[in-house]
DNA sequence: TGACTCTAAACC
DNA sequence: GTTTAGAGTCAA
């Protein structure tokens, strides 16, 4: 005991503390490693990015953390500083390093999302050859693939990737080579995007444009018009106006230079579609405000004074008059000398309410979206950051928004689940880490939903949210009525009932138009009786088993529960059980069929994937050039379509039978969605076909009514322990060979069983898709009791622990492990 | 004994 | 993710 203690003080007289500072990559590994402060970067400040020594090479880091602290022989210096200015702000950087503790990811994984990808670093090496392997000749191997890559290098370095794809086993060449000492690696510093800059053109005053038109030939139409597009426009134009709206201008534009009636100077590059795109919509509803609205407007300006304000639920019924609300609490702010975020999911596709927060804010807001390019991005971010945007809209990646002094965090459709990363890690919910990030700040955190998520509306029920509603519907127009037609689709009969197809052709004749929705995915993966509409479930679950043609079983993913396919539906006994639904093509088929006189549009996967082609399909649909809308859920959001009198839903039951807890949430949300489109006029009128007309759901989708559903789900999520009773966390397995990827998971699962101490575990279980590229997977699913913190806390430790271990474990037979935690699939 | 392959561990 | 050191294997 003495002995330790003197060793103790031993080390830290013969090792004085000195400066260092912790850096942790973006790319793996990403851990944090120490290095030495040098004296001439003795003024680094956490959160900027440094390059530093790493291994044989050097890297692009994040300095996290500068402190005192004992040295030691393997630290290595830091080479220089790349930022002046830090890139993240202390409170980035906390909020940063809780997301990644929270979702169990690396802190450099989520630095790397929280900046915009202009200026992200990327550490990519390339190979070339050493002054030694530059000399050397291999004789006698001159046909051999490393003689092969070798001469390949002596051209040009090449990366990794490219020597990989360029050479059948090009990386073992390399190694070779490299064994050799005939391979020198380099690493280029991160290209940044140079900012894009545009030319302005300025009449110079020495000449008038009379004096100028007398000089031009008769026959100079081009330059004649290019005068005259001078004039109106005061005698300056940029070289971005001149391409979008007069293509070939710019060399005449040249020619006048040279006359020197023109001068051109070079400036910042405007970006202003999304500018112009809101401030030509045109504006819909008075200004006056609502009792209702006001009475929520007074009360989230009240909670600006509040130093810890409480999250805010702000649950409103489509048309209520969210969006007024939101634009108050802004001004709000604005007014407090603060900055606001505001979330919402697919920003590009709603300038109605981008153009109103343009025409109230002017060049305070910066919107951000997903068809915008990199540079543009990187634009938003610096504006933001210099606090010459203080709105700021977009997506999910706009919560790490480099805005000081927020005052308000505003998150439209919270329940929207494109809020939640899934594909590469970071997989963080964007509102989840938005309500922190405000709570964090003392800034106020709103959420909104005409059909809240059900755990956001428990936690407004129990407290821990404010919950305020807007129950009149602005426009004073009455839901639209809602017939439930029990229908299913047989192999000879009609996909639509008589009932549906007669308002269809009434609407038609009266020239107004149709919206009809059907489920992608619909049965197609489950088992079902077209004569009783019965679907198979997992006895354990209360969820539909998954048809798996391999074998002819039936599988919960949930439990890994399996049997038999069976002949007869073990309800009726009917003999013509089914395995697949039908595709949108058919129904358009069908359509076409009934009305040939009809234009219908087709929108689903196949007609969208060009990027923009969502929005066309919508916006040609909104001027009527077509009577009937066919597709997917895509259909029940975006714009307002005053035609559209008449909603159908085919096969609503698909739905709330998909393998997920949140089915009947998202069945109830869709269908309200999609009835709101047909509730625009006084005509409206829904239609939905189920087999399963006496669901409650469709009541309270009849009636709007959230509160049953809540109850309803609130009830069953209780006693299955589902979300908000737990929190969940599922563990994907994956891999080349199917038997070590579902070896690892089984023992995975043991280890499980073993260490953690108040988990339900589920599984190894084939998730939604089994195999994905080629790659074999099992999906582990956890249960974690909610509330009661610390033990929860703690246990995604042990979690994570372990499957780092196995992760390490596993590594030679490439089987890989991906946590998520709050899943949105489950 | 040298040349090669495989695997675990380090990379600060 | 990439690199390397060390252990193990094999032919001479």
């Amino acid at each position: 005991m003495t002995n330790q203690k003197t060793d103790l003080s031993d080390i830290t007289l013969n090792k004085p503390s000195i400066r260092l500072g912790e850096v942790h990559f973006p790319e793996p590994p990403h851990g944090g490693y120490t290095y030495r402060l040098p004296n001439s970067i003795f003024s680094a400040k956490e959160g900027s990015r440094v390059r530093v020594p790493f291994g044989h090479t050097s890297r692009v880091g994040f300095l996290v953390k500068v402190y005192l602290g004992p040295d030691d022989d393997k630290f290595k210096n830091i080479s220089h500083l790349i930022d002046d200015v830090p890139m993240f702000s202390p409170e980035l950087l906390s909020l940063t390093e809780w997301t990644a503790n929270y979702y169990l990811c690396d802190w450099g994984e989520v630095l790397l999302a929280a900046m915009p990808s202009g200026l992200k670093p990327r550490n990519l090496a390339t190979y070339k050859l050493s002054d030694e392997g530059l000399l050397e000749t291999l004789a006698g191997e001159g046909s051999s693939l490393t003689a092969q890559l070798w001469r390949r290098l002596k051209e040009k370095p090449l990366s990794l990737k490219k020597i990989r794809t360029e050479f059948d086993s090009g990386e073992e060449s390399l190694r070779k080579l490299q064994h050799r000492g005939w391979i020198e690696t380099v690493v280029s510093d991160a290209p940044r995007i140079a900012p894009r800059m545009d030319i302005l053109y300025e009449w110079t005053e020495e000449v008038s444009y009379e004096a100028a038109m007398q000089d031009l030939r008769k026959n100079a139409t081009k330059m004649h018009s290019a005068l005259k597009l001078l004039e109106e426009n005061e005698g300056r134009l940029s070289g971005a106006f001149l391409s979008k709206t007069s293509k070939g201008m710019h060399p005449t534009m040249r020619t006048f230079l040279e006359r020197g009636w023109l001068e051109a100077k070079e400036i910042p590059f405007l970006y202003e579609d999304a500018l112009e795109q809101g401030l030509t919509e045109t504006s819909t509803g008075s200004a006056e405000l609502t009792d209702d609205q006001v009475r929520v407007i007074n009360s989230l300006t009240e909670a600006l004074k509040e130093e810890n304000p409480k999250t805010f639920l702000l649950h409103g019924v489509t048309g209520s008059g969210k969006t007024m609300v939101y634009l108050e609490i802004v001004e709000a702010v604005l007014a407090q000398g603060k900055t606001a975020i505001m979330m919402a999911p697919e920003i590009s596709l709603t300038p109605q309410l981008t153009g109103r927060f343009y025409r109230r804010f002017g060049d305070l807001v910066a919107l951000s979206h997903s068809r915008m390019s990199s540079a543009e991005r990187r634009e938003i971010w610096l504006k933001a950051k210099s606090g010459q945007a203080r709105v700021i809209i977009g997506p999910r990646s706009v919560i790490f928004s480099p805005v000081e002094n927020l005052g308000v965090i505003i998150v439209d459709e919270e329940h929207e689940e494109s809020y939640k990363q899934v594909d590469p890690a970071p997989r963080y919910n964007a509102r989840d880490v938005g309500i922190y990030r405000a709570r964090k700040c003392g800034a106020v955190s709103l959420v909104g939903s005409a059909t809240p998520d059900v755990a956001s509306y428990f936690n407004a029920k129990v407290g821990r949210y404010r919950l305020i509603e807007l129950t009149n519907r602005y426009s004073g127009i009455e839901l639209p009525p809602v017939w439930v037609v029990k229908w299913g689709i047989g192999k000879e009969g009609s996909l639509f009932c008589p009932k549906l197809l007669k308002k269809i052709e009434e609407r038609l004749e009266l020239n107004q138009q149709t919206i009809i929705l059907i489920n992608r995915r619909a049965f197609s993966t489950s088992i079902y009786c077209p004569d009783c509409g019965d679907i198979a479930e997992c006895p354990n679950c209360d969820i539909s088993l998954k048809y798996h043609s391999t074998g002819q079983k039936l599988e919960c993913h949930y439990c890994g529960f399996s049997e038999a396919v069976y002949d007869l539906c073990p309800k009726c006994n009917g003999k013509r059980l089914r395995f697949k639904g039908l595709g949108s093509q058919r129904v358009e088929k069908e359509l076409n069929r009934l009305f040939p006189q009809a234009r219908i549009a087709r929108m689903d996967q196949d007609t969208t994937r060009r990027k923009g082609s969502h929005r066309d399909l919508l916006e040609q649909f909104a001027q009527r050039k077509q009577d009937i809308l066919l597709g997917t859920k895509m259909v029940a959001k975006g714009h307002d379509f005053p035609g559209v009198t008449l909603v159908g839903i085919l096969m609503a039951d698909a739905e709330w039978h998909m393998p997920d807890f949140r089915a009947q949430e998202r069945a109830f949300r869709l269908y309200v969605q999609a009835s709101g489109r047909a509730g625009r006029s006084s005509a409206g009128e829904v239609v939905i076909q189920s087999w399963e007309p006496q669901e409650s759901v469709l009541r309270w989708i009849q009636q709007h009514d959230f509160g049953s559903l809540f109850n309803a789900e609130i009830g069953s999520r209780k006693s299955l322990q589902y979300p908000p009773f737990s929190k969940l966390l599922t563990i994907l397995v994956k891999g080349l060979e199917p038997e070590l990827v579902e070896e690892a998971a089984q023992s995975l699962r043991q280890q499980l069983d073993e260490k953690l101490q108040v988990s339900i575990i589920l599984g190894p279980a084939p998730p939604l898709i089994e195999r994905v590229e080629n790659t074999f997977r099992r999906r582990i699913l956890l249960k974690l009791p909610q509330r009661v913190t610390t033990p929860v806390r703690e246990e995604k430790k042990r979690i994570r622990k372990i499957v780092d271990k196995f992760r390490k474990k596993m590594r030679k037979d490439k089987v890989s492990f991906v946590i998520d935690v709050d899943p949105v699939e489950v």
